[in-house]
RNA sequence: CGGGGUGUGGCGCAGUCGGUAGCGCGCGGCGUUUGGGACGCUGAGGUCGGAGGUUCGAGUCCUCUCACCCCGACCA
């Protein structure tokens, strides 16, 4: 008992520490979130993996309801002289634009695109249904896939399709559509914090790292586990009337004049689901917030010599019916498989808490539960384990959250010197928070020599910098001039 | 699109000099087990990525081709 614990109990998985995106792979096969499809760059997500999506989707649909943002669906396919009205737009995305170019065996007379964002065929619509400031604002999202033709893909967080909500808004005033994004971008954060347990540094895109078509992009980055990379995990854009002036989306405001609409929109994908992955998991496979959790408590039935069987799963499935359907609760009443194996195979899909229910317990009318995440044990009476298992879901999931949020501040670091800059960014040190002149000319040669990037222009920086000069040497990075803003530069998946 | 690599049962791999395709895991059946990945017996499963060539004979040699993976440039 005094001996150290081994760091994982499951075997065959490659160690983290040493390869962390090798890990990742494994890790999402093993647990079975993720396939592989006979396309390349696109995926099958398991059943595993999608109960995680359905509950995300169900929390983060209840939020954009409280904001009065209804759902509604938009086609996948986009004509091509429609997607390229907004030159940038199309300049953002054309590279990874799929096109579908017949109809059955007709030769299309116009190429449609299958849709990677959805700005260029919403929005036109939108100008059919605004004519009058009392038409504004529309607040509408849909759930919906996309296709990004990617080189380099990577489950969840990288893949030629990924499913994702697409919010757009459409607002009489600029104030308006800049205050919808801002309160978007809140809500995923609060929603990334709270239900996913991943903290997040909230800010503004540089202008070379914005949403094509944008005039100020906002986004979460949160940092991943093994190499501290960012992770961008959810973006909201202020279009501003770009798409308003492009699309014709125009109305007679309450003097009669002739204006054009401003709008917004913002997304989250299922990259969120790479992003928990990343951020809990461990040696042992996945670390699951019990919040967003397929199965919460797995209840481990011990069959002991033959006489006893029929009572433990007896005495089992009573603890089951306590729990559910509260708590997300299944029973491993597999009879093949020896107690050991389960342990592990649960703790690889990441499951919050394990309950133990042997001979032993059914004797002194007790179970074991154990947490994941630090796998302490608790003995617990019969009648107490409803409670004991809401509490500890309870503890797990704000654990979590505090080892994530002490990662996140004991990484992100203010930098002096470019030079240290460049080793930490090389020794995978974490996010370096460092002045920045304005000039893209010194973000792209942070980009080009490192392979980093401004993550953000973190909003808490910007409201300091109206009291104060910016922080660090209060000096650009690169070039030695006075910065305008302080920022986050990392790596990034 | 550049650089590197790999294709052999479901998965991971071996296959020497060209000579009857093997191993581990997994899978089915039966039995014994069960508090940190149990064991015995038994069984099923293969056009060796594809095409062409050399040869009496090709997983192995030659030519072409396809797919996938990794590293770079681009990205929710």
């Amino acid at each position: 008992m005094s001996q150290t614990p081994p760091t994982s109990f499951v075997e065959g998985l490659i160690d983290p520490t040493e390869n962390f995106d090798g890990w990742y792979v494994d890790v999402i096969q093993k647990a079975e979130l993720a396939d592989d499809a006979p396309v390349r760059g696109m995926k099958v997500v398991r059943p595993y993996g999608y109960r995680m999506w359905e509950l995300m989707v169900a929390s983060l649909d209840a939020r954009f309801k409280a904001t009065g943002v209804e759902n509604a669906y938009f086609p996948l396919l986009i004509p091509k002289s429609m997607l390229e009205r907004e030159a940038e737009h199309i300049e953002g995305f054309s590279p990874e634009v799929a096109w579908v170019t017949h109809g059955g065996n007709k030769l299309l007379e116009e190429p449609l695109a299958i849709r990677p964002t959805s700005e260029a065929i919403i929005c036109p619509i939108y100008a059919k249904w605004v004519q009058s400031w009392r038409d504004l604002p529309i607040l509408l999202n849909q759930w919906a896939s996309v296709v990004r033709w990617e080189d380099r893909p990577r489950a969840f967080l990288r893949t030629s399709e990924f499913l994702w909500q697409e919010g757009h808004t459409c607002h009489a005033t600029a104030e308006e559509a800049r205050a919808r994004a801002l309160q978007m971008l809140e809500v995923y954060r609060e929603f990334l914090e709270t239900e996913l347990a991943i903290p997040t540094i909230p800010g503004v895109k540089s202008p070379s790292e914005k949403f094509a078509g944008a005039e100020d992009t906002y986004t979460v980055e949160a940092m991943m586990g093994g190499k501290n990379w960012a992770l961008q995990a959810g973006t909201s854009h202020d279009l501003s009337d770009h798409f308003g002036r492009v699309f014709d989306i125009r109305f007679l405001d309450r003097e009669g004049t002739r204006r054009y609409a401003f709008s917004t929109s913002f997304g989250l994908s299922h990259r969120t689901i790479g992003a928990m992955v990343m951020v809990h998991g461990d040696a042992s496979g996945l670390k699951l917030p019990p919040r967003v959790a397929p199965i919460q408590a797995i209840i481990v039935p011990i069959l002991g010599r033959k006489g006893d069987r029929g009572e433990v799963l007896a005495a089992a499935e009573r603890i089951r019916e306590t729990l559910s359907p509260a708590i997300r609760v299944r029973i491993d009443d597999r009879d093949d498989r020896s107690p050991g194996y389960k342990f592990s195979d649960w703790e690889l899909k990441g499951v919050p808490v394990r309950i133990e229910l042997g001979p032993r317990d059914l004797a002194a009318g007790q179970v074991v539960l154990v947490a994941r995440d630090t796998r302490d044990k608790l003995v617990v009476p019969f009648d107490g384990v409803r409670q004991a298992v809401e509490e500890l879901l309870e503890a797990i999931q704000d654990r979590l959250l505090a080892t994530a949020r002490a990662r996140l501040a004991d990484l992100t670091v203010n930098v002096g010197t470019y030079d240290e800059m460049v080793e930490r960014i090389a020794a995978n040190a974490g996010f370096n928070r460092v002045g920045w002149c304005g000039d893209a000319a010194c973000e792209a040669r942070v980009k080009n020599e490192t392979k980093a990037t401004i993550r953000c222009i973190p909003f808490e920086e910007r409201a300091r910098q109206r009291a104060e000069p910016p922080a660090a040497s209060g000096l650009c990075i690169v070039c030695g001039q006075p910065a305008q803003h302080e920022v986050i530069i990392a790596r990034a998946y």
